[in-house]
DNA sequence: ATGCCAATGCTATATTGTATCATCACTGTT
DNA sequence: AACAGTGATGATACAATATAGCATTGGCAT
C-alpha cells in the first residue's frame, strides 16, 4: 500500500469518526493535493481529476469539496496564493495545532510546521491587548525553498 | 489641517525623498483608505473616487496606484481578504517593522501592530530550520474586533 | 418501493486581477 | 512657444478565482 493511499485511509477513518463520508470524488481531490505536495488552485484540481480519473468535476463541486475537506481539517487554504494544500498531519493522530505555512514563491512547494506554544501565546497576547478576538490563527509566509533559492541566487 | 491631510502630507514628503511623486489620483486612493480605516478592495476604491471626487478611475489604474503605494510602503495588501489597507506608520517616522495585521472578519476594520523582536526571531528560526528563506514577513490574522465580538456573542 | 437528505451537477454571474496598447501631462531643452 | 522624452493614466479585453441558486442524483432507513 503506497503512502498516499495510507494517508487517504487515515482521512477516511477520521471522517467516519465525525459522522462524515469521504466520498470517491472527495478522495480524488485530496489525492491530487497529496500527490503534488504543492499548493494547487481549485481549477488545477479540476484539470487533475479530468486527466487522472476522466472525471469532469465542475469547479463548483471542487470548491464544495475543498470546503468540506477544510472543515475536516484535511486541507488548508493558503490565502497568500489563493490555493489549497493537503494538511501534513493527517496521519500523525491529526491533533491540529496552529500552523505556520512556508510557501515557496517560486515553485509553490509548501511546508507546514507547527508553531510553538510560546510564540502562539505571545501572538495571542498581542491580539488581546489590541482589543481583538482571534478567530482562526494560521500563518503564511512567502519564502523560497532551498532549491529555488540556490537557483535564483546563482543566476543573479 | 485635519489628521488625514497631515498624513497625506507626510506621505507626499516621503515619496519625494525617494524621487517619486504622490499625484492627485494617488492621493485620492490613499485618502479613501485612510478615511475608511478599513480594508478596501480595488473596486471599492474605484467607487469611492467616483462618489467623492467624481473621478472615473478605471480599475486598472487603481491597481497600478495600489502597487505604487505598496512600493512606497504607504499601503499593505491583505491577502486574507484580498483587500488593501493604509499603513499605520506613515506619520511616525515610518520605519517599517514586521507587521501583524488583525482583521475583523465582520466589519473589516484593521489594526496593524508591530511584532516583537523575540517572536520574529522565533518565527524566522522556524523558517531557517525548515530549509526555507523568508521573503516578506507579514502576518495576518482573522479576528473579531471588540464591537463585532460583543454583537455576535449577544445574538447567539 | 418510498421518501429523505446529503452530495453533486449545471448555469450564470460576481469579484479580483492582468495584459496590451494608446493617450495624456509634466519636465526640461532649445 | 514648440518639441521630445518619460512616467502616469485611459481603454479594452480577458484571465483567474469564487459564489448564488436551483435541479438532479444516489445511498440509506423505513
Amino acid at each position: 500500500m503506497n503512502s498516499i493511499q495510507s494517508i487517504i485511509d487515515h482521512a477516511d477513518q477520521s471522517c467516519k469518526e465525525h459522522g462524515e463520508k469521504l466520498t470517491s470524488k472527495r478522495k480524488q481531490v485530496l489525492s491530487g493535493l497529496l500527490k503534488s505536495g504543492r499548493a494547487m488552485s481549485a481549477y488545477e484540481l479540476v484539470d487533475y481529476c479530468k486527466k487522472e480519473f476522466s472525471e469532469n468535476l465542475p469547479a463548483m463541486s471542487v470548491y464544495r469539496i475543498l470546503d468540506f475537506l477544510q472543515q475536516e481539517q484535511l486541507v488548508h487554504k493558503l490565502n497568500l496564493a489563493n490555493k489549497f494544500v493537503a494538511c501534513s498531519h493527517i496521519r500523525c493522530g491529526h491533533v491540529h495545532a496552529v500552523s505556520q505555512f512556508l510557501i515557496c514563491s517560486s515553485c509553490q512547494k509548501v511546508k507546514e510546521i507547527s508553531i510553538t506554544q510560546e510564540v502562539l501565546e505571545e501572538l495571542q497576547k498581542n491580539v488581546t491587548d489590541a482589543g481583538y478576538h482571534l478567530q482562526s490563527p494560521q500563518f503564511e509566509m512567502n519564502c523560497l525553498c532551498d532549491a529555488c533559492f540556490s537557483a535564483s541566487s546563482s543566476c543573479n
